[in-house]
DNA sequence: TTGCAAATGAGAACTATTATCATTTGCTAT
DNA sequence: ATAGCAAATGATAATAGTTCTCATTTGCAA
């Protein structure tokens, strides 16, 4: 079998139910690598699944309590959901097409640990997003 | 006299009218540095002012997009504006005490450009914040 | 002043998310 | 396998933040 383990779920300490191995294998095998709370809904009713909105949420949210995944915050109020798969990285979101893109500058890291030093914080954690227009052709919205 | 100018708004091609005048002077008088929307319309109504909570949603929004005020999107869901004084910045925001302190660094702001142009994005604005631990005396919470 | 486009206020509408609660499901001990 | 039961689910109501609608008011130019 190849199918994705429900032990992710199990070492989490969630029992395995239908709807958390659906969400986990959209993550897991699915072609979208973030996803918002609607998109989750949208594929699984696509797919055939019967899953209410409210599961969903719960779900999302559960998984990011077990980090399994991680959520972003970004413009225009929705809650984007992604899985965390350890390396740490920051987003370009275009406003046109709300394509995002990950990087990671090394750079830029250590710059935020030095000024957090400085004034006395211990870093816990940090979000950077770039909004941006895309200027190549990659963007279906220009 | 040493009252806000209006001059700001005609500049801004706003007409000058009672509620914009108010809020203006809310952000360049008043204590609060970061406030919403909520916080405005409270403060307004705690002034004797009597303006609506839809007029207040418009004006942050047409004076941010005028350029005057700034918003920041942190967690928790609601929008959250200050004063635009010329100088961007980012934030460090204490995870026990929510205080929030800000700083300002030519290094990652170039990064930041440097990144975004080698992948074709146009850079329209970022937020870059780092949630952190006060590890001095100043945390109030700890 | 008067006129009229622009701005306002009250409340409806909308969007994202969370809470409620009766029903269903996964597991555990038979 | 099977019964029992807590945990999870789905439908829907509720909530929070924000935007929209539209009748009324206001700022300003002639």
């Amino acid at each position: 079998m190849d199918k994705p383990q429900p032990g992710h779920l199990k070492n989490a300490g969630l029992k395995s139910t239908v709807p958390r191995i659906r969400i986990l294998e959209l993550f897991e095998l699915g072609q979208e690598r973030h996803m918002s709370a609607e998109d989750v809904y949208k594929h699984l009713l696509a797919s055939g699944d019967d899953v209410g909105l409210a599961t969903v949420y719960r779900v999302l949210t559960q998984f990011e309590q077990a980090g399994l995944l991680t959520r972003h915050n970004f413009e225009g109020g929705k809650s984007v959901f992604e899985l965390n798969q350890g390396k740490h990285h920051d987003h370009i979101v275009c406003l046109q097409c709300g394509h995002v893109e990950e990087f990671y500058d090394a750079a830029i890291e250590s710059r935020q640990e030095k000024i957090a030093a400085e004034r006395g914080f211990a870093v816990h954690d940090h979000s950077l997003h770039i909004y941006a227009d895309c200027t190549k052709k990659k963007c279906p919205y220009k």
